[in-house]
DNA sequence: GGGGAATCCCC
DNA sequence: GGGGATTCCCC
C-alpha cells in the first residue's frame, strides 16, 4: 500500500475523479487549482483574434532559421495581425495569460494537452507553453506575435505523455504528503500506477491527431499566500489550427486546369494539377450560385482512383449541367471539396456551353491561328494564381467562337 | 611510434602505396590477399546473368515482410532468372564466390566497398556479403536468388566507413606483427592513423552515391596451408544497378499523355503525367527512326521550370516537326530523357499531322458524337500500360477524320 | 516559405 | 510491389 492514491484519497485512476475537471492538469501543475474556485461571473477571457486555420507545423529539425510565425485568421495582406487574447472583468493588478496547445476533438471535455510545443517569444523551451503578461498599460490584452508550432515526431510522442503523467502523479503525491521527501514520493508510485500510466499513455499517443491542435488561454495571478499562480478564469479554446502540410488537413488547391469550358452535356475530360490531395477523399465540385449566393444546384466531376495520379493530378469528366437545351453558356464554379472535413479549394470559374450539336454548321477554312495552342477545342489552359484566375472563363455567348470537335466522318 | 605503419612499413596512409591492389581490402580482410598471387591466364569470373539494371532497394526498416529480390537483367516474363556467374579454367574442387557491393564509379579503379548491404540467402547479416559454394556438381556456376539490396540511411555512412577503415587497419597490424595481443594492436593505432580514418571516412561518405551499386564477384579457396581463403580470381564487376525510388535513377516513364497527335506546325500544349522526375533533369524528346531504326530526326517538347508539377506532371508545347508542309500524318515516337544519366522513358507514338490550314473546309454538323470525351481537338487521351500503348497514336492519314481546332470567327 | 529528398510504414 | 506518410534538409 505505497500509492499515494491508495486509502481514502482517491487514486485519479479511479472511477472516484476529483471534482469536475474539464481537463486534465498539464505538467506545469502548480498552476492547476480546481476551478470551482473560480466565479463564474468573475473574470473571463475572450480571444479578439483568431489564429490563421492552416499553418505549417515544423519539426524540431526544422528549427533553424526562421519559418514565419502563426498569424491571425484575418491578417490583413499588408499589415499582419496576430492572435490576440483580453482579460476582462479583471482590475486586480497584473496577471498572467498562459497558452498551451490541446487536441481539437469537437467534444471539448475530451481535449488533452497536446504534444506538440509552442516556439518563440514568451514560450518555454522546456514545456513548450508561451506565457505573456497583461496589466492595464497593455489594457490586459495579450498579443501572441512570433509563434511556431513544433511537431513533435510521432515516435517521441508515447513517452512525452508518459513522463507527463508521472510529473502529474508525482505533483499530486506531494500535494498530498508536502513532508515527504522527494524520494519517498518517488517510491510512493506503485508499478500499478506505472503501468496504468503506460497504457494511457500508449492510448493517448495512438489517438492523438498530430495535425490539428487548438490554443487553450487561460489567465493566472501570483498568490502571495500560497506563494504560486492560480487560476483567475477559466481556459478558452480558439479554432482548430491544421497542419498545412498534410494531405488530410492542407490547403485545398486547383494549381492549373486544362480548361474552363465544356458543353453542358457533360463528359468532357478536363486535367487538373492540384496540390497534394489523396485518392479517396477528393471530389470536384460543381456549383451554381443564385443572384444572392445561394447554391440552387451542384454535381461532381467524375473519375476513378486510377485517374488520381499520385497526389498531384486528376483527369476527370464534366457532370452534366442541370439543363442541356441551353442557348446561351452559363457561368458557374468549380472547387475541390475534401469529404473528410468539409474543407473546399478557392472556386474557379467554368462556363458551361450551349450543346453543339444544336449548333449550325460553320466555317473551318482560314480559322486555324498559327502557334496558337492547339490542346483543347476549348480555351488555352491558363496558368492560375491568386490574382488572375477568377475571371479567366470564357463566356462564348456573346461572340461567334465555337468549340470544336473531334470530327467522325 | 605507436603505428604499425611507422619504420620501414609502408603505412597504408603514405603515397607508398602496395603493389597494385584496384580496391581497398573488405572488412572480410582475410579473404584478402594480393592480387600477383593471380596467374592472369589463371581461372577467371564470367558473369552469366547481369542483375536487373533498376531495382528499389530498402531500407532496414523496411526488412519486415518481403519484397522481391534482385532479377536478371533480360528475365522473361514467367521464368525469372537471377544474376549467374560462373567459374571457368578451375577444376581444383569446391571454391566460394564471393559477392560484395562496391560504388559504381566509372573508373574501375576508383571504386569503393560501398556502404550498403546485400540480404537473402547465403547473405552474411553481419557485412552484408553474400558467398556461395561451387563445386563441379553446380558446374562452377553460383545462381544468387534471393538478393536484396539494403539501402543504408546516409546518416549512419561515416561511421559505418571509418569503422571498416578501422578494421582494415587492426587486421592489417595483426598480420606484420602476430604475436601481438589484440589490446596491443589496438594500442598501435595512432590518434595521427585515427585523424586520417575520420577524414577518409567524412570524404567517402560525402561521395558515396547512395542510389547505385555494382556487383563485385571474386572466387576464393580456402588453403589449409595459410588456414584461410585465397583469391584464386580477379575480382569482376556487374553492370550498375540503380535505385528504383530515387528520382535521379528511377524508371523515366509517361503515364499518362493529354494527346498523341498534333499538327507539324508545333506549339500544341499536351499534357503529361510522368512517374517522379526532378524539374531540371527532364526533357522531352520528340524523334524519328527510319527504316534501319536510325535517328533521322529530333526535337524537344517546350516547357518552363513552372510547368512541371511537383514531380508528376508536366505541360509542354510540342516542338515543330522537320517538315511543316505535309500532306500526310507521320508517326514519330515521343519519350522523356533524363539528361543527367542519358536515360529514356519507353517511347510512345506521336503522330505529326498535316497543317490544318491547308485543308480543304468540313463539314460539323452532325458529327459530334454525345458522351464522347471532348477534352481535345485529338483523339481522348489514353490510359498507358506497358502491353497496349504502343499501338495508340492515331494515323489519320488513310481515314476521313480529321482534327479540328479553335474557331476563330 | 516552400519543394522535395530521405526515411519509414503499411495496404 | 508499390504508394504515400513522416521526417528532414536546403534553396
Amino acid at each position: 500500500m505505497n500509492s499515494p492514491y491508495s486509502g481514502e484519497s482517491a487514486s485519479p485512476y479511479s472511477s472516484d475523479q476529483s471534482i469536475g475537471v474539464p481537463s486534465p492538469p498539464t505538467v506545469v501543475a502548480a498552476f492547476n487549482r480546481p476551478y470551482d474556485a473560480i466565479h463564474h461571473d468573475g473574470p473571463y477571457i475572450n480571444i479578439l483574434e483568431q489564429p490563421q486555420s492552416k499553418f505549417r507545423f515544423r519539426y524540431k529539425s526544422e528549427m533553424v532559421g526562421t519559418h514565419g510565425q502563426l498569424k491571425a485568421d484575418r491578417a490583413e495582406k499588408n499589415r499582419a495581425a496576430f492572435p490576440t487574447v483580453k482579460l476582462s472583468k479583471w482590475n486586480s493588478g497584473p496577471a498572467v495569460i498562459r497558452l498551451t496547445l490541446y487536441t481539437a476533438e469537437d467534444n471539448i471535455n475530451q481535449r488533452k494537452r497536446h504534444v506538440h510545443e509552442l516556439s518563440g517569444k514568451n514560450c518555454n523551451k522546456e514545456t513548450g507553453i508561451c506565457e505573456v503578461v497583461v496589466d492595464e498599460k497593455s489594457d490586459y490584452t495579450a498579443v501572441f506575435q512570433n509563434l511556431g508550432i513544433i511537431h513533435i515526431a510521432k515516435r517521441d510522442t508515447r513517452e512525452i505523455i508518459k513522463q507527463r503523467k508521472l510529473e502529474e502523479l508525482m505533483t499530486l503525491a506531494r500535494v498530498r504528503k508536502p513532508h515527504h521527501s522527494n524520494e519517498e514520493i518517488r517510491r510512493s508510485i506503485t508499478p500499478t500506477d506505472l503501468k496504468k500510466i503506460d497504457e494511457e499513455a500508449e492510448e493517448e499517443a495512438k489517438s492523438m491527431d498530430l495535425n490539428k491542435v487548438v490554443l487553450r488561454f487561460q489567465a493566472f495571478q501570483y498568490d502571495k499566500n500560497i506563494e504560486s499562480y492560480r487560476p483567475i478564469t477559466l481556459p478558452v479554446d480558439s479554432d482548430v489550427v491544421f497542419n498545412l502540410k498534410n494531405a488530410t488537413t492542407g490547403e485545398l488547391k486547383i494549381v492549373r486546369m486544362s480548361a474552363c469550358s465544356a458543353p453542358c452535356t457533360g463528359g468532357t475530360e478536363i486535367w487538373l494539377l492540384v496540390e497534394k490531395v489523396r485518392r479517396n477523399n477528393v471530389h470536384i465540385k460543381f456549383f451554381e450560385l443564385d443572384e444572392n449566393d445561394r447554391e440552387v444546384w451542384k454535381a461532381y466531376g467524375e473519375f476513378a482512383d486510377a485517374d488520381v495520379h499520385h497526389q498531384y493530378a486528376i483527369v476527370f469528366r464534366t457532370p452534366r449541367y442541370r439543363v442541356t437545351n441551353l442557348s446561351t453558356s452559363v457561368r458557374v464554379k468549380v472547387q475541390l471539396e475534401r469529404p473528410t472535413d468539409k474543407d473546399t479549394s478557392e472556386a474557379l470559374d467554368f462556363t458551361y456551353l450551349p450543346d453543339s450539336l444544336k449548333r449550325p454548321r460553320i466555317n473551318l477554312e482560314n480559322t486555324l491561328e498559327e502557334g496558337k495552342p492547339h490542346f483543347s477545342d476549348l480555351p488555352p489552359a491558363k496558368r492560375f494564381n491568386i490574382s488572375s484566375y477568377t475571371n479567366e472563363a470564357i463566356d462564348l455567348s456573346n461572340n461567334s467562337k465555337l468549340p470544336l470537335v473531334f470530327v467522325n466522318s
